[in-house]
DNA sequence: AAGTGCGTCAACCGCACGAAT
DNA sequence: TATTCGTGCGGTTGACGCACT
């Protein structure tokens, strides 16, 4: 750095009560781009004194690795990805720049906000916390399952159903271990074993025949239906804890216990995502 | 049409850590 | 070795838009 580029940092510093704060205009955004093409990534408390812009050194950064970076995927999160985020926060907790380091075009800022409004929203409806067994065990009996269903429904050609990734868990063996959901294969190791406290043999081909009869995924499921008995008694829950039905797609994002997931499984699911497009 | 509540998401803040001086 | 600086991370906030009354 030349006795120039400090000058011009300094003045900066000096003029800190000249920095603008708040949402970034199309002029910014394009000052921002046009530096960081010239000079790259990195060097943020640089780019106000040699770009003109009248941001901080940290306000420059967060834009571009949030909003402005060419590799950035927008839009809705997959099937796929809520899948890899579920697993990730199971083994990682809130470790949000490194779940998003395994989902490619995605941001720590983005992961993070997708959690904590759509896992603390179900957690409030379920007056338990996030951490808690009830909690894992919702996700783990009710919505794994109905997400993989509906990854095999979103395919055109899904060559395994959630029924044999169902009989697989429940005889125990693992010989159906590269099942096919949709495009999605699905190694059910990756996967929380059904406990057998909780079902049987009977309450799963109950439980897959009423995930199957599911067709439109934003049919609202009734918990108590879809378990019958344990969730009451396991969980101390109502129906009124309840309010009444919860919609399917209130189960996106919930963390599954760690023990259930490896890194092989963290690499297999993310390779899927590179195979399906979803991932640039 | 106006007011209110809620969900989403961009952006900010404080802290920690490593590198440079 | 102590201090400063730059960067990254996780938590939090606030603006905005939409749905509902």
């Amino acid at each position: 750095m030349d006795i120039y580029q400090r000058n011009l940092i300094s003045e900066t510093r000096q003029n800190n009560m000249d920095e603008r704060k708040g949402p970034w205009t199309e002029e910014e955004d394009f000052m921002l781009k046009s530096y960081v093409n010239v000079h790259g990534e990195g060097r943020w408390n640089s780019v106000a004194g040699l770009s003109g812009l009248k941001r901080s050194g940290k306000s420059c950064r967060l834009r571009w690795m949030n909003y402005l970076r060419p590799e950035l995927r927008r839009g809705n999160i997959s099937l796929q990805e809520q899948l890899l985020i579920l697993q990730l926060h199971s083994q990682w907790g809130n470790r949000w720049s490194k779940i998003a380091q395994q989902l490619p075009g995605r941001t720590d800022n983005e992961i993070k906000n997708y959690w904590r409004t759509r896992v603390q929203k179900l957690a409030k409806q379920l007056q338990c916390e996030v951490d808690s067994k009830q909690f894992r065990d919702a996700m783990r009996y009710v919505w794994i399952p109905r997400l993989i269903e509906r990854i095999g429904a979103s395919s055109e050609s899904p060559s395994v159903q959630l029924s044999t990734y169902m009989d697989s868990m429940s005889s125990g063996q693992t010989s159906h271990a590269d099942a096919t959901i949709g495009s999605v294969q699905v190694d059910p190791r990756v996967l929380p074993e059904l406990s057998g406290t909780s079902s049987d043999s009977h309450d799963h081909d109950a439980q897959v025949a009423y995930v199957s009869e599911q067709a439109d995924c934003c049919n609202p499921l009734s918990v108590s239906d879809y378990y019958p008995n344990s969730l009451e008694k396991e969980w101390g829950l109502c129906s009124e804890n309840l309010a009444g039905t919860w919609n399917i797609d209130d189960w996106v994002g919930i963390g599954l216990e760690a023990s259930a997931w490896n890194e092989e499984n963290v690499w297999f699911l993310r390779q899927q995502l590179y195979d399906d497009g979803n991932v640039n």
